[in-house]
DNA sequence: CAGAAGAAGATTGCATACAATTTTTGCAAT
DNA sequence: ATTGCAAAAATTGTATGCAATCTTCTTCTG
């Protein structure tokens, strides 16, 4: 697989280039541009943007600490497939955290960030009322946005940095896993959330996220790939 | 300050050298053989370790994506200095997570692992009643590896390696902030809460461990070390 | 003698070179 | 056609070289 015109720099990045291309390759495995198991090679990454082997290699070597890049050895680096048992950990780590990050973001949540959330809202709705796969690609990136830009109100950048590699893992495994694309019904419980959170009430709104997450996790098929990854595992 | 004969290879490993230079050196971090602030050349540490400085470059890259070293742009790599406000995300990160990690530990643990806990409090004691800064640096170590070997209970890699970073900034902090080197109730706090693991209790395990999290920061002095930090913005 | 200016040295950021390993290709044998 | 094998091509892992930047030391000026 080509990974060649699903990748577009964002800005111009003079320092730091290889936080740059991270990003880059982050956003294009979250909204699916880039399909787990793609093959991610130094070159090829370097030379789509302008830099050398060491610094696409830098970029990957971080990914693959996040998880969302799988490097084998001598073999190179590839977009994950997590495992049914991994894609559990993920949506356990986002029922345990998430909860936390509403608590504290609801202490610190202004009436500005609120109109923020409203208008991510207002976004997803216009995506999800558009055809074709660039708006469904608008629509999931816009969706981990939401759980994104809560992170951030937290005020807590540990835990801003775990949701960030959460929430792209999620979509990696929704990737694999998802049944039906993408659950509809996801817009409406952002929706509530927002509500709740104006509010105020954290207890709600961890409710609402937990159930969230819950219906995202419900939405996988996770036991008949498991059967897929043992065929797999006998060689096909 | 020099880093030299603090540092010791744990096992020759043929493959990913770079990982157990991290490790080498998160280690070193952990039981403060390596203080906040101190530098890491990349000549310095490949030497060290006998490989190129590409190699040291990697393990160093990774460090500092997870908090542990600071890379400032054109002159190098340092132990993070983390400041009061970093102390307290990690800390109210480490709130979070632990109850989470003793929910699902809980569920888990088996007689044999409740031994294990045992071995490791014994040696934690056997520590704190030698003398010297060797023993001191066992004692902190071991002190750290109880919550590790908690998170490794969990059964979720991803919170394994969440707290992996917590633990090892944590100990940044203290060396810090820690007002008593060690809190020397730690060991019996730890004791509780392995008898309240063996009864399986979630909830008072739980309410055990934020006592605990709040007496390892209760007896860190933030604010005075404020004062400090904004000294130090000032030019000193 | 304090302080500024500048040259020398050291260190990082990045690209490139080369060896080791894996993957692909080509071809012969069954 | 398919399997087996060997050579060629491609890719990774690592070391090293060079330019840019930072640090330190020397020297000069007031």
């Amino acid at each position: 697989m080509n990974i060649g015109e699903k990748i577009v720099l964002t800005e111009a990045a003079p320092e730091d280039r290889s936080a740059a291309i991270r990003e880059a390759l982050r956003d294009a495995i979250i909204d699916r541009r880039l399909a787990p198991g793609t093959k991610l090679s130094e070159a090829e990454v370097g030379s789509l943007f302008d830099v050398s082997r060491t610094v696409a290699r830098a970029a990957l070597q971080i990914l693959a600490f996040e998880g969302l890049v799988t490097i084998e050895r001598n073999r190179g680096a590839f977009v994950s497939n997590p495992s049914p048992e991994e894609a559990r950990q993920i949506f356990a780590s986002r029922r345990l955290i998430e909860p936390g990050i509403i608590a504290a973001a609801v202490e610190r949540i202004t009436a500005e960030d609120i109109e923020q959330f409203r208008r991510l809202l207002d976004e997803e709705a216009r995506y999800m009322n558009e055809r074709g796969p660039a708006a469904r690609r608008a629509e999931i990136k816009a969706s981990g946005e939401f759980h994104l830009m809560l992170a951030r109100l937290s005020g807590n950048t540990i835990l801003e940095r775990f949701m960030d590699e959460l929430v792209a893992r999620s979509s990696l495994v929704i990737a694999i896993y998802g049944r039906s694309g993408i659950s509809s019904c996801g817009h409406g419980e952002h929706a509530a959330i927002v509500e709740a959170l104006e509010k105020r009430d954290a207890a709600r709104t961890s409710q609402l996220m937990l159930h969230h997450i819950d219906h995202i996790e419900a939405d996988l098929d996770l036991r008949l790939q498991e059967g897929m990854a043992l065929r797999n595992a006998l060689g096909f």
